[in-house]
DNA sequence: GTCTATACCCGGATAGAC
DNA sequence: GTCTATCCGGGTATAGAC
């Protein structure tokens, strides 16, 4: 036995604490005002103690994002193996009502985009890149399936597509629609799906082939 | 004469140009990045001149995002003037690709949604709040009557809708299609505006009437 | 109203004992 | 590895002379 020191395992619980202290606070006050005395209190441990297990507030976010690429790895998989769901549109369907259920959960951090030393501190964080790119070819595979199927819209780049469904799993939308509290939360994530995939748009009414009607 | 006094004329001339130099590093380091300092640099003058104007850094992003919103309203107005565009949708896809083009010549400033002591700053600003409350109801007309014509989905509350657009607006997906610096600008615009309306899904093909064939 | 200089505080990171 | 205590840069805001 013995295949997993002991230590070793007290040492995972603590830091799955603490990525998980810095993930409810990137949901509840973001990257800029996420302080690391904060995380180190919400963790429950000193702040000096934080820093032998992340070496800077930066390495604090991404190992909170990867935890998020992984979640949502996780989920392709198991996706995968419903074999309820034949074509590519659906499973990415689930995938961003999964999306939204993780914003409505309040378990997704999003991070400033402007942020250069952060983005920068993102790039040169192998475990993050590695599960970015990861999802990306998993998702980039979906899409250019669908687009075959002409199920997505073949005139836009697949870069196109992935990018509007990374944004989607952030959208601002979702957060004003709740905080507004005049809506039912299943309501909100079919409108949002909706919004997605059929745009604000109309739906194109399929008149009767016998006579078009002016409008 | 000396319907304005001298004195004045001066002091918007300087407001402006801060104002201005707020916007331009909103755009470029975000809210909480962008420090007093720097936009005393930016605008050519001290930092204690400068909270002669502006008490304080919330009320310098609510000035910008206050111009913001009525260069918007001017938009909307001038939209108004062309008799060309008779139909509300398209006055509103006019107004999207107005936004997107805003964002693309690096003018469109976005504040952190999470940062509590700044929204509330901004609800306590009323020049932000009424052009905020005018925008909307401008934009709420045309997407009712939109929806009233068929031309976008009676499905989706106003609010959705009008919150989607307030949202593309500041789109992230624009910015990183941009950095990519693998497309012309134009096809940007154009692809946004398509999935914001018709979404990331397929077109509906309408097939000719006599035959539909497999796809 | 503009400046220089500074008060004041907060946050990221570290030292050093245990 | 954990703690307490501290350093230090930098950011908001102000004082006070001109």
């Amino acid at each position: 036995m013995a295949s997993i020191p002991y230590r070793e395992q007290v040492l995972r619980l603590r830091e799955d604490a603490i990525v998980e202290a810095v993930n409810r606070l990137l949901v509840s006050k973001g990257y800029e005002l996420m302080t690391v005395d904060g995380v180190a209190a919400e963790a429950g441990l000193s702040k000096a103690s934080l820093y032998k297990h992340f070496s800077s507030k930066e390495e604090l976010a991404a190992a909170a994002m990867t935890r998020l690429l992984e979640r949502a790895i996780a989920q392709v998989a198991e996706q995968r193996t419903q074999a309820s769901q034949a074509d590519a549109r659906a499973q990415l369907e689930t995938l961003v009502r999964w999306t939204l259920k993780v914003q409505l959960a309040g378990e997704m951090p999003s991070l400033p985009a402007a942020n250069s030393r952060l983005t920068a501190a993102l790039r040169a964080n192998r475990n993050y890149t590695d599960r970015l790119i990861e999802l990306s070819d998993l998702l980039g595979k979906w899409i250019v399936a669908a687009q075959g199927e002409g199920a997505l819209d073949a005139v836009l780049p697949p870069e196109v597509i992935l990018y509007t469904l990374y944004a989607r799993a952030c959208d601002p939308v979702l957060a004003v629609l709740k905080a507004s509290g005049q809506h039912d939360e299943a309501d909100i994530v079919e409108w949002l799906v909706r919004s997605t995939f059929q745009g604000i748009g109309a739906a194109v009414k399929i008149a009767p082939c016998a006579a078009s009607s002016g409008r």
